[in-house]
DNA sequence: ATGATTTAATTCACATGTTAAGTAATCATG
DNA sequence: CATGATTACTTAACATGTGAATTAAATCAT
């Protein structure tokens, strides 16, 4: 009982720790496949034929700009994604090669059904009401963001 | 509008944007202390003379033990804490020094203040409400976990 | 007591997080 | 069209995240 506040930023543990056990959902199966968790939601990001320059995918990943060089990186040495050529040569888009694409649906399926198995444990609309919650909250604090 | 649902894991990149969006809040403070979040978590569990062990702080802290040796390493050759002498000489305790005291107080308040405007500006039941349900999805994914 | 097992930390190797600085392409202006 | 500012990314340097292997110390089973 009594989960005691003792830290000032409760909040801050709280959401470390919620992070920590849902990626942990995740991060095996991902893990199985040979990708991070980082990787799965660059790949996930552009599945289905997507095209996206880095600056979106790094909003959309959550992934910082210095980070996803990296990612990118690796993803393109293993033949899962490659480059696009755009007008705008400060750009980098990529795209999923066919490997990329097949590597994203031998993981897709398992995925969907992690996340259908929280939102059973959670309850489906509780867990609707926290993201809703959790983006609030972000709003509050980022009253400037353009949605990515 | 439309916060679009673009993703299966929505809550997944939920958390995460919070998180970034909350520890946005005390980067520059802490880091103009010359600490990272990681060391001030580390900092402020030990704050008071608390004294703990490798395990119980990693658990605290939301950090995984390889990555507390090297904070602690840090902290220890900033000369802000030591290590305390044992019975289970396997067990590394640590408690804060003076100058670790003296660092914690001179952040605390700011810290404090900043957690505060936060409240203010989500809300003060709704932060409660949040906190809670993140802890019950964590009970939901981890049903044995010891609290720390 | 002695050897097998378990436990608490650490080390290692690699990936990402984070900030600051650097690079190249584009844009705005004169 | 030259040039200074801006933009999109990359690189660099250091800190942390993460899983596997390692070390050292305590515990357990004879």
């Amino acid at each position: 009982m009594a989960e005691a506040p003792r830290y000032d930023d409760s909040l801050t543990i709280a959401l470390l720790r919620a992070r920590d056990a849902v990626t942990a959902q995740f991060r095996d199966h991902v893990g199985e496949a040979g990708l991070t968790l980082q990787q799965w939601r660059v790949i996930r990001a552009l599945a289905g034929g997507t095209e996206l320059d880095t600056t979106t995918l790094a909003n959309r990943c959550v992934i910082l700009a210095p980070s996803l060089t990296r990612i990118i990186r690796h993803l393109a040495e293993r033949n899962l994604v490659v480059k696009v050529p755009t007008r705008d040569r400060r750009q980098r888009v990529v795209r999923l090669t066919q490997d990329g694409e097949a590597l994203f649906t031998s993981i897709w399926e398992v995925s969907q059904q992690k996340y259908a198995a929280i939102e059973d444990a959670f309850g489906r609309a509780e867990m609707r009401d926290l993201v809703v919650s959790l983006n609030r909250l972000r709003a509050c604090l980022e009253p400037d963001e353009a949605p990515g």
